[in-house]
DNA sequence: TTTTGACTTGTCTGTATTTGGCTAATTTAA
DNA sequence: TTAAATTAGCCAAATACAGACAAGTCAAAA
């Protein structure tokens, strides 16, 4: 998964344990461990906050988190890319 | 909406009323009415139904139908795009 | 101008999914 | 072999959502 892999890759980067990041976050470790192996969704607010605390872009946090809940959706099915594709025409309006 | 933009250019083009297809369905019609305007998602077996009585491909309905969800996910994201470009690039793995 | 029929709006509720806590098991490091 | 860290599994609380129901709008017909 996306954001859990590179979660991890800054939990080992600055030294940190699952327990530690799990206290900022207010939740328990076994939490913050199914987070960091994709097995839960963090939430928005909690992404946000890991964007501080590791002191990275929250746009990056947020983009493999975003990431992360698309390819979630789309995993199991054929039409994947060509529901992607409608999306992405309409898009191009922002 | 994807969907509800293109069952109702069906329902019209073969002139069914939206009671009739709510009572294929099993659900009242203010519920079908919700589905034609996108205000409420239909179920995947709804949308197989659907291609059914309209005699459509079922990839084509699944495929609106999906990305409607990937739009609802994305839709206030500033970030769409780079993560849709995310699952895009691990999803030609498929 | 009433009535009728098609559709929409708003609200409520039961069910299903999600989220998080707890305990136990497993892995890793010393 | 311990001790610490991580993971697995299960249960309860919180949340989201499909669907029902009642009441509303808007046409066109009577």
């Amino acid at each position: 998964m996306f954001l859990g892999k590179r979660l991890k890759e800054l939990r080992e980067q600055k030294e940190f344990l699952q327990r530690q990041l799990a206290a900022k976050l207010e939740i328990d470790t076994p939490m913050y461990s199914k987070i960091e192996r994709g097995e839960r969704n963090a939430k928005r607010e909690q992404v946000q906050k890991l964007s501080k605390i590791f002191e990275v872009e929250e746009s990056e946090l947020l983009t493999l988190w975003l990431a992360g809940k698309i390819y979630d959706l789309i995993k199991d099915e054929s039409i994947a890319k060509s529901a992607i594709a409608i999306v992405q025409s309409h898009i191009h309006e922002f």
